[in-house]
Formats: structure tokens, C-alpha cells, sequence
DNA sequence: GTGAAAGCGCTAACAG
DNA sequence: CTGTTAGCGCTTTCAC
């Protein structure tokens, strides 16, 4: 592929008439500003935005963290920052993390080396991994540090909702799965829902996934659900887990709502198509993937960003896998 | 951020020293290797993975253009892919195409522009739009030119597969849901469904679905379906899109399969949480992506691919969505 | 073993 | 309006 020095030899003008005519920067004659134009299109001549980035000092791409895209939640939510940002003329660069620290860590140093414009980092598990860096960051789910803006839901308050939604279904014998223990965001929706609990004098049992990638949760967490029907309500930790545990009770014969009713966390587009559909608490995605590239692309203007902290507000989605009873 | 002049002043050696050093390419004595190792140890420096590219002339990183991330199997596809390439070193830059033709080539310029070592690109529409740029090509589902690799289920026996399934569990009377008519690959599977059953003297009818994404299938496409009760037997071109149509019977008490039996194609994840679980053409979603990155990679390092066109071989994952006459 | 210097492709003054 | 020139941060000869 040429380069500029190529094209404005060729089109017989100076280099830098071919950058301010292809940056549109400062004035360029009828005359070369045809010639140019035609020995570009021919040649199919496309600046190479990495010596661009070199001067601007980082390119148009953000990094996406996310545990795993194949979690609706996560590939629901890269969808929408996608959209969102390629309207604002950046791309995306993907980084699974698998919720591995290394792979994390080292996701970083690839992104901090190619100087990305900013980084959305969902359910991250490193801290000064970032702090160490300049680049603007904006954290999901997990917080990082005081100086990176953190978006989360109100998880607390999440699991209090699927408490009360469950209580007033007619459930008093309960029990939670749980979600891996490093993610902040998932032990907060354990302790909204234990502590509404409380408050009614119910205790709630414990189930522990350490896991929400679909195909480790058949494999070895399904064991762990062994005597799960002898309690009347559930709440599953995320939709991706709860789908896999209302596959467990259909494999047993268990009706839901009848016997259990089960209420998850997300409302990721996997709760529709489950059977019977799934009750959950949802962290709108739209919202949340809005927010997230907002706060970036401030962060990454230069602007201030007001609050560190940002909250979703989580609400009940009734669906089927739940009934009010009565 | 530092860069490697400063790096080196601040070491008190030559900035090729320092080169030498983080390449591994030619002597450092011990004395300067250390004094080097601190300072960058210190300044958290990371090299300019853009400065470096600008000579090896591409970066370390493989774009991906797939429709939709938040279709199942494609963000499956999507995370063996990233787990593949990162293996050997090479990050992902995610593009999402909405099967939009104008968004997928404008991708095809951004990634050009910058530099990427090579492009996986899935359900593509494009044509002369990758002819142009000599960058490596490997296409999923769509044929593009002679000279780009396109790796695809052989489709048509998938179609027939799912026709000779239905046939055997004792369909007679069947519909066929049709995906979008510009995706070859689909098209094929519709062909083979068609004629296998012709064979058989037996008439497929024909629903047509514009898309297979989730929130537009589910507010669009469901009036197609009103009469749909009246088959026995449902060929679906993908699992998502079987997944709203067997949505859609719950909706209406249909029982699946006593009254009607459905059949998907892909056997992504979505399958098994569906009620009751997908019947389903496997295109080996682990196969196809390994497939796609060895394919790009040996492209890349300019090894040849003898192989234009390489083919997957579909199987029948049979489910509870069907059963066997009998 | 090591540093100076040229150059990768581009941008941004700065004279003309 | 336009071309020359000096970098951006890095790699890579090539003398010392």
C-alpha cells in the first residue's frame, strides 16, 4: 500500500498538500485537490491511522474487558458500546478476560502498548494494574480506585428487590445461589438479599458458584444444586446461572413456579426464552452501556466527569418463573 | 508515558541499547541490562506498539466483523476466536455489521487503515470492497472472491439433514422459516431442506424472516408466524431465531414436539436452555473457529492455504424438540 | 557491546 | 495556497 509521500509525488504536489486535503485542514487548490483525489482513489490509498496515532498521542479505540462476551449480559452490553461509540467514530478492541487476573493484567499492558484512547473494564479484578497508567478508565461493576469512575448498579438494593419480590410470592424457605466471590457486585446482591431476609426472620441457604461461564456451569456446578427442591424459592446470583439452574428442574420434573419459583439478576435477552420465563432484576443495559461510553468519552475529552460513582437503578422484571400469590 | 529516548537518558545508555534490550535482539552487557530494567521498571514504561508497527508495517491484531455479537453463536464463535489468536499473540478488534452493507465497509476501511494483520469476517456482504486491500481474508458463511478463503458449513447437507430428521420422527407436513435471502450460507440450508423433501414428494411451505436479530425477530418477524400451528414439522435457518419461534408456541399452549416438532441449526449454547431443548444442525462453532484463525494465521506468516474453500461437516444433535416415530 | 543516525508514515509549524 | 522541514516513538544498520 502506498504511502503519502507516494501520492502527492504521483499527483505532483507537496506531502502536506495531501494531508491538509485528506484532513481537510487548510486551504487546497481545485487543481490539486482533483489530482490528488484521483491518484488516491486508484491507488486505494488509506492513511495509516497508526502513524496519525503516534503524533495524536493515542488512536480512536476503546478496550473492552469483559469476563467472557459469550454471557448475554456482556455481549448484549459490548453491543451497545459498540454502537455507541462507532457513532462517535471510535472502535472497539475486545479483551476477554475469562476472570483471570493474568489475563486481565496482561490485557492491560497490550492496550496501555497500543496507546488506546480509554478502557471500559467490566467486573475487573486488578487495581493498580490501572492505577499505574494514565488512560482514561471507566469500571463497571467493579471498583478500582478513587480516581476511576466506577458505574454500577445498586446491587444492594437489587438483591433486597428479589427478596421482597420472592417473599411476596409466598416463599419462606429460601436459598441463594451465590457468584463467584472477587466480583463486589455479586457478593452485593448476596448481601441485599440475605439482609432483607433477616429483617422478615427468614434464613437463606447458600449455594456457591464459582463460575458463570455456560459450558463450566453444566459441567461442575450442577452438582452443587443436589438437593435444591426442597426449598420454594430461589435466587440465582445472574440470568446465565439461573437459566442453568431452571435446565436442572426440567431435567428433574420440577414445575416452576408451582414448586420453586426462581428469580435472577440482569435481565439479559436469555430470561425470554427460558421456560417458564424468567423473573429477574434488571440493570438496564441499554443504560448501562450508554453510561459507560458517556463517562468515557468525557474522560477522554478531557472533561470532568462530576461523580465517581455512578448508579444504576435495578427493577423488578415479573415474568414467569415467579407468581404473586393469592 | 516516557518513550524510549527518555528511557534511556534516564539509564544513562543509547537508545538502541535499550531497544536491543525489550527485543531480545543482540548484546546487552549486564551492567547496562540493569540499570535499564530499573528504570523501566519504575516509569511503568510500556513501547509504542503503534511506533512499532509503523515498521514491521501491521500491528498484532485481527479484525472481526460479525453481524451481531449478541447472536449466541457468534459470540461463541467471537470468544474461540480471542482465545485462539491471543494464544499466538494477536488481539481482536471488534466490528459488528448489523448486516448493514455500508457499515460493514466502512469497517473494512477503518481496519485497513489500521494496519491489521488480517480479518476474519463473518456473513459478509462485501465483495470487491476486500478485493481491493491485500490484507489476509477469511471469510465465514459468504463466498467473497477466488482469492479470499471462505471457510462454510456445507449447508445444504445441513438442510437436508434437518429435513431427513423430521422425516423420520414423522413429519409430513412442514414449514421451513427462511432467514435473510442475501447470506448464502442460509440460503443453501433452505435449498437442501427443498429439495431433500422434494425427493420425498413432499412440499415445504415458506416463512420468511428479514433478520436474526433478537429484539427485531421478536417485535417483527412473530406476525409471520400467526398459522404456523397448523405444521407438524419446523426447519428454522438458526437457533436464535428457533428460540422465538418456540417462544412463541409456549405463548400459545402449542406443545413441542407432541403437536409440532422444531428443528434449529448452529447448536450454539441457546439451544439447551430452550423448553424443550433444541433439536439442531451442529456446525461446530470450536471447529469453525479454529478453523478461521489457522486459516488467517498461516495467511499472515504467507504460508499457503491450499485449500479456497474449506468445508464443515453439519450432524445432527437431536434434542427434545423432536422425537422418533415410532 | 554500544551509540549515532536514518527512516517507517504521518502531522504541523513556517516560510514563501 | 503550497512545499520544506522537523519531529512523533521506534527499529535497524553500521561504524566505533
Amino acid at each position: 500500500m502506498a504511502n503519502m509521500r507516494e501520492i502527492a509525488k504521483e499527483a505532483g504536489v507537496g506531502i502536506s498538500t495531501v494531508s491538509r486535503y485528506i484532513n481537510n485542514t487548510g486551504y487546497v487548490s481545485e487543481r490539486s485537490r482533483a489530482k490528488i483525489e484521483r491518484v488516491i482513489e486508484k491507488s486505494h490509498y488509506k492513511p495509516n491511522e497508526l502513524a496519525r496515532a503516534i503524533f495524536t498521542r493515542n488512536s480512536k479505540i476503546i478496550g473492552l474487558l469483559v469476563p467472557n462476551i459469550s454471557n448475554p449480559y456482556f455481549n448484549e452490553l459490548a453491543l451497545i458500546i459498540e454502537e455507541y461509540a462507532s457513532e462517535q467514530g471510535f472502535s472497539i478492541f475486545l479483551c476477554n478476560t475469562n476472570d483471570d487476573f493474568e489475563k486481565e493484567s496482561n490485557y492491560i499492558n497490550v492496550l496501555q502498548g497500543h496507546r488506546v484512547a480509554g478502557i471500559i473494564t467490566v467486573r475487573s479484578q486488578c487495581k493498580n494494574e490501572y492505577a499505574a497508567y494514565d488512560i482514561p478508565v471507566v469500571s463497571f461493576e467493579s471498583y478500582i480506585s478513587e480516581k476511576i469512575i466506577t458505574v454500577a448498579t445498586d446491587n444492594f438494593t437489587g438483591g433486597s428487590l428479589a427478596f421482597n419480590h420472592l417473599y411476596e410470592c409466598g416463599c419462606r424457605n429460601l436459598v441463594h445461589v451465590a457468584g463467584p466471590l472477587f466480583a463486589d457486585a455479586i457478593s452485593e446482591r448476596t448481601r441485599g438479599f440475605i439482609e432483607s431476609a433477616r429483617e422478615k426472620n427468614i434464613t437463606v441457604d447458600l449455594i456457591q458458584f464459582e463460575t458463570d461461564f455456560q459450558r463450566k456451569m453444566l459441567e461442575a456446578n450442577i452438582k452443587t444444586l443436589e438437593d435444591i427442591e426442597k426449598y420454594d424459592g430461589i435466587f440465582v446470583f445472574n440470568d446465565i446461572a439461573a437459566a442453568t439452574v431452571i435446565r436442572y428442574f426440567q431435567q428433574k420434573n420440577v414445575r416452576i413456579p408451582e414448586e420453586v419459583q426462581v428469580i435472577g439478576f440482569d435481565n439479559s435477552y436469555i430470561g425470554e426464552f427460558l421456560f417458564p420465563s424468567l423473573t429477574t432484576i434488571e440493570q438496564s443495559v441499554q443504560e448501562v452501556g450508554r453510561t459507560l461510553v458517556e463517562a468515557l468519552l468525557k474522560l477522554i475529552k478531557g472533561e470532568a466527569v462530576d461523580q465517581k460513582k455512578i448508579i444504576i437503578k435495578p427493577n423488578l422484571v415479573k415474568r414467569d418463573s415467579t407468581r404473586v400469590s393469592k
